[in-house]
DNA sequence: ATTGACAAGTGACATTGTGTCATATAGTAT
DNA sequence: ATACTATATGACACAATGTCACTTGTCAAT
């Protein structure tokens, strides 16, 4: 976590921090990142930024947090919209990060993330099991999902279904940007694998 | 890939240098591994170094790769013991992989790997239909899965299950790590996860 | 208004690491 | 012996990180 200097800034500067580190890692992966980049574009200087944070790990694990909170708010509504069908909700967040993701450098700071730091980010959905505000997160998923044509017998078992289907998600993004293949053939892939994955892969 | 001169290495030199390589990618994850730390170890000068390599990238790619293939063997080998039951065959590589690497630096290289790589890993699978000799290790596979089970309906369908498997096979790898599980915990879950995937996660 | 105490700001610096290059050396074919 | 090519070497230029001693700002108590 940043420290608690960084949030006692004056809004603009942070604002201006907090852009140009999102300019940085758009840029390249996290572990090319550098911040000196950042410190110069920002224009504060080197001291500073050892005031709000720790090093540029603890900045890059910030704004991913704030970034996938986002995202989990809006999949909450998808779930909504999908009548709690979890599948359905998940192919249409991925079809909306795929191509309605307006924002180049949100997309790109994604695709670093998503390629380097996969580990953080393909947790995302375990995590909310553990940290105390995720936790409701959770909850509120939970009462949305329609349960009644999964084959769950137990809250466990959800948990893992959305971990399968997350994992496989993350997979195909994977795939997508390493053979450079376009919006549509991901999202081809994607279908086949969820419909794969719902009817199952052995015969009955 | 390396330059032919780190081929035409003399044995003995090409494996000390090798494995303080190994050493230090066990260490540490590959953006932070350090080449000063590399040729120290395996007493070269830092221009033979890049005589050998384009650069740590180059190097770490060459010993992922290495190892890759080793474990693209064992998995025939296990393909074959299951009398081509893809799910069985992987549920054993998957608990060789946790249980059974006998050694320490190998098992810290691939998890390493796994964590900070992903993205290379991940695509281990798909990268067989790519390049020209991998494209005979998928046929080798392919000959040997019992299809007769699986929901497959072409070719086609066989790689993407091969897919869905070993995402989530991967992804349970890396939940095992950041959560800290015991080995036993970690296989408990992915046995049911295959599981589900099997029979599918939707009633019939 | 002055003081003191604590929070925040600052940039020079030590340290570590990377990739290059000019030069030295070894190997080989003629 | 010569010329040509491959390999070896380490000093160096450059870039980045994290620290620290010092400065500046803020604000409550007097």
């Amino acid at each position: 976590m940043p420290k608690q200097t960084f949030f006692n800034l004056p809004e603009n500067k942070r604002k201006t921090l907090i852009e140009a580190a999102e300019q940085e890692f758009a840029r390249v992966p996290p572990f090319e990142a550098s911040i000196a980049n950042i410190i110069k574009a920002a224009g504060i200087p080197r001291g500073s930024f050892y005031q709000y944070f720790e090093d540029k790990e603890d900045l890059f694990s910030f704004l991913l947090d704030e970034k996938l909170k986002e995202r989990k708010v809006y999949f909450i509504t998808l779930l909504k919209k999908h009548n709690g069908d979890i599948v359905s909700a998940l192919m249409e967040t991925y079809h909306n990060f795929l191509v309605e993701l307006p924002d180049e450098e949100e997309r790109n700071f994604l695709k670093n993330a998503m390629l380097y730091a996969s580990n953080r980010i393909e947790n995302s959905f375990s995590d909310m099991f553990d940290a105390e505000q995720d936790k409701r997160y959770f909850n509120d998923i939970k009462e949305l999902i329609d349960t009644s044509n999964l084959n769950v017998k137990d809250e466990k078992d959800l948990i893992l279904i959305i971990q399968i289907i997350s994992a496989v998600a993350f997979h195909n993004f994977v795939e997508k940007s390493i053979k450079k293949l376009s919006d549509h053939e991901a999202m081809e892939l994607f279908i086949t694998k969820m419909n794969l994955i719902k009817q199952g892969i052995y015969k009955q």
